[in-house]
DNA sequence: TGACATTGAGAAAAGCTTTTCTCAAGAAAA
DNA sequence: TTTTCTTGAGAAAAGCTTTTCTCAATGTCA
């Protein structure tokens, strides 16, 4: 039995008797053959693997894109190099060249923020690149959520339920993520109440709360949150106070982070920037771009969905 | 200029002039030359590649364990795999596939607690396995952390803040290092008080306050909680009812998780089970067992360590 | 029955390094 | 001057697949 028989009868490809074939395969199958992809690589220049960059330490948003990468890929036999590389252009660069040396299909930029850049060059490198959840390249192929549409749903959501003075107690304001939902906040309740930046704390939240309710003047029945941390903040402050959630303030939080927002009394009604989703759109570019398919530059927005929970009252069943 | 002579310049092989040597690294310098990994691994049966196998979705533990693999192996030029293969056989099969048809040089598996086994069978594979935070096969390298060293670090603190009543809030006592963990417990603090076993859940923290508050006699002046989700629960509770943290009641916790920690007001006192190091032992275990180096199998314990913060009182700067 | 077509299987090359071996040239020794 | 060493460089093979080509054998048609 020759080598080449071998091959073509396991690739189904080549002319010969099926009977052969069969008996080849059979006999693979026995001995627990696998073809060798490092080989096989050498000849087709893939090596069916991908590098994920990024400089998310604790996996908060790199692990569901990571998840919707691995899902999109695992079925093309596809495994991801993940490396953290903290907020250190030495070590991008270590990584980066490791991915390099491994001859990686692709590479997926990841972070914490779409409004920067990961703190390492990645242009022109000779394998393809995207991004997802990370500021892009000019030229790039780029994922990101849509913070507008997402703020939409949760503030029309509030509405829908009936709530008139809703407060939006958010991050800060050098985040394009929240200028967006704030724009989108503004266009939707007004100007009755300003915009309330602060940071991405649970102490924020506490103190946010401390100002809307000492001030003078109707107090909020809804408060739309920047994220989950200062959800769950403003939660335990308004239960601390006496106010109840959701009978009399709804509160909505972003993210849908599942530690915090399933764990908060009552569990928050919050935005799921559907991440999982964006890493399964990142991975299937970078595939098509190693595969030598053509991909249209340019950033790509993924809506957001609304995760009903306890928070806000309203049927969850809706 | 032959490709052998090359080769050898680049490696410092191979017998030949210095200043052929140097011209050839210029050279390749110039030209910006990678060696193909693959067509050395083709050789050598080195990929210098590892795959990390887990069930921790949310990366609590797998993360930490992660970042001190790469940490370790990062100088050595081994990038890491990392498979989430939830709790599901199939995919955990999909993935070991695709390690094997990779060739990594071998498998790190880990999860999220120490007395499960992963959902796949990784006896008689071809390449070398240990385990990191989860149960390992029979004749394998295992590492965990030490959680009855762990609780006692947690219990002499407190008794040495002068705490004298100190109650146990824990997970299910299904769980090994629940156990362990109040074993070493009873052992320095006596009877006097139950173990409280339930879940971990901050739920379960409110509860068990309530239940501890609600009984009749003395209060505790100190609460040993089994993670730091727990001790959360229980901080807001006590600071619910009116009793002070750490004034009247200290807390300390476990895990050291971040987000929790850091988070609760105030911030916790709790117990690092050295998550990084015990990643980094275990990375350097499986590349010396790829470099055919022989180790020792058993079950390696690293130690835990306290990090002190305000939920205990004392001086943070011990 | 002879010429031709078809079919199945094997040989060989390519892909990129490293390593071992061979060989030629120059230098040193006789 | 001839022989022997030494040194530096190149040739070749190995590692594992896939693909293309070649070739022998069988079958078909005239």
């Amino acid at each position: 039995m020759s080598i080449s028989t071998a091959s073509k009868a396991l690739n189904n490809t080549g002319r010969m008797g099926d009977d052969t074939r069969e008996r080849v395969k059979r006999a693979a199958a026995e001995i627990g053959f696998r073809p060798n992809t490092l080989a096989k690589g050498l000849l087709s220049n893939r090596t069916f693997t991908i590098g994920l960059l990024t400089n998310d330490t604790y996996g908060r948003f790199t692990l569901p894109v990571m998840a919707g990468i691995t899902e999109a890929l695992v079925d093309h036999g596809v495994s991801v190099f993940l490396c953290t590389i903290e907020d250190d252009p030495v070590l991008g660069k270590v990584h980066v060249d490791a991915l390099l040396d491994k001859h990686v299909d692709g590479i997926i930029a990841s972070g914490k923020r779409i409004d920067r850049r990961l703190p390492v060059d990645l242009s022109n490198l000779p394998v393809p690149v995207v991004y997802a959840f990370t500021e892009g390249a000019p030229d790039s192929v780029t994922f990101c959520a849509d913070d507008f549409q997402g703020a939409v749903l949760a503030v029309e959501w509030l509405q829908g339920l009936g709530r008139r003075r809703i407060a939006h107690v958010t991050g800060p304001d050098s985040f394009v993520s929240v200028r967006e939902r704030a724009k989108a906040y503004r266009g939707l309740v007004g100007d009755a109440l300003p915009v309330m930046y602060g940071t991405w704390s649970e102490a924020w939240g506490h103190e946010a709360v401390a100002q809307l309710w000492n001030a003078a003047g109707a107090k909020p029945d809804a408060i739309f949150c920047g994220n989950d941390q200062i959800a769950r903040a403003v939660v335990d402050a308004l239960r601390e106070r006496g106010v109840r959630v959701p009978e009399d303030v709804s509160v909505v939080g972003f993210d849908n982070w599942e530690i915090v927002a399933a764990q908060t009394r009552p569990p928050l009604t919050t935005v799921d920037m559907n991440l999982k989703a964006l890493g399964r759109e990142a991975g299937l570019t970078v595939l098509a771009l190693a595969e030598g398919r053509s991909v249209e530059p340019g950033i790509r927005t993924l809506p957001c969905e609304l995760v009903v929970r306890q928070s806000c009252g309203g049927d969850p069943e809706l």
